[in-house]
DNA sequence: CAAATAAATGCAACAATGTTGTGATTATTG
DNA sequence: CAATAATCACAACATTGTTGCATTTATTTG
């Protein structure tokens, strides 16, 4: 199954012109079987031992994947960025869930964000990032 | 003007039980006199030469200032938290503006936020941060 | 398949933001 | 004015992320 996720994750790396490095598979293949948008740290500790990778490489590996739009970045409330792969490329909304209590993050794709709120005179709008923050269903 | 606000900030901090320092009621005045939500860094810059504070007692100031209502962080994807004070103490309701050329955040208090949101079976809404990106109207 | 080469990696050093612990200082109270 | 609890300043540390550069590697080319 994960051997699958590494194959699928090949494929969509090497058809945006990149090279299909270990560490780009593997990153890749763990956010695809990853329901929830997980750090920098999350990433490196599902890493197998006999592979781990730098940290900067694991930064330039994600900062790639998500110029090439296959992964997003989720900004939080601690300062550290969370990562998520996009499964269908478009449709990708920037909603979210964080959990104030065990800091798990997941997406809520079903949320619809109107594009046209009024803003002041002047102004132009590229995305909105909403947060919606609470307690999950196991710290309830 | 800014005397006028001193004497603002020197009595919102007393009515929550908290010691009128030089420095808090500096911090909030400034706060006050800013429509834009600033960080840290803008704050110290907008002190006066002859009553900087350590960067510590900034920060725990400004966490004591939350904590009582008086201001709220706004949470930013540069990793700088900014801060804003709380006129009207009921109804903030986080959503702000951030541009994403000159990293200026202003609050969209206008802004209505659905308070319904359909979440998965057992997890508990709190609070809704949303942030709308984009290009203010000096950088258009 | 071997060599060439452009892309990716690893290491060291740095930068920014924020936190913790502790002893000194100060606003407030009586 | 003295007592004291809150606040502050300093040093040291933690986390997250970035930059520059020499080394390694995936891919291409002959």
């Amino acid at each position: 199954m994960l051997n699958q996720l590494h194959h699928t994750a090949e494929d969509m790396i090497r058809h945006n012109g990149g090279r299909a490095t270990a560490g780009r598979i593997g990153i890749l293949a763990i956010l695809l079987a990853e329901q929830q948008a997980i750090t920098h740290r999350e990433i490196e500790q599902r890493l197998p031992q006999e592979q781990q990778l730098d940290r900067v490489t694991l930064y330039r590996a994600l900062e790639w994947l998500a110029e090439k739009n296959l992964i997003h970045k989720v900004t939080s409330d601690d300062r550290a960025w969370r990562y998520h792969a996009n499964r269908d490329v478009q449709s990708h909304q920037h909603a979210h869930f964080k959990c104030t209590c065990c800091a798990q993050v997941i997406c809520l794709d079903k949320l619809p964000v109107e594009r046209n709120w009024p803003l002041p005179a002047g102004y132009r709008l590229q995305e909105i990032e909403l947060t919606v923050k609470g307690l999950c269903a196991n710290c309830c």
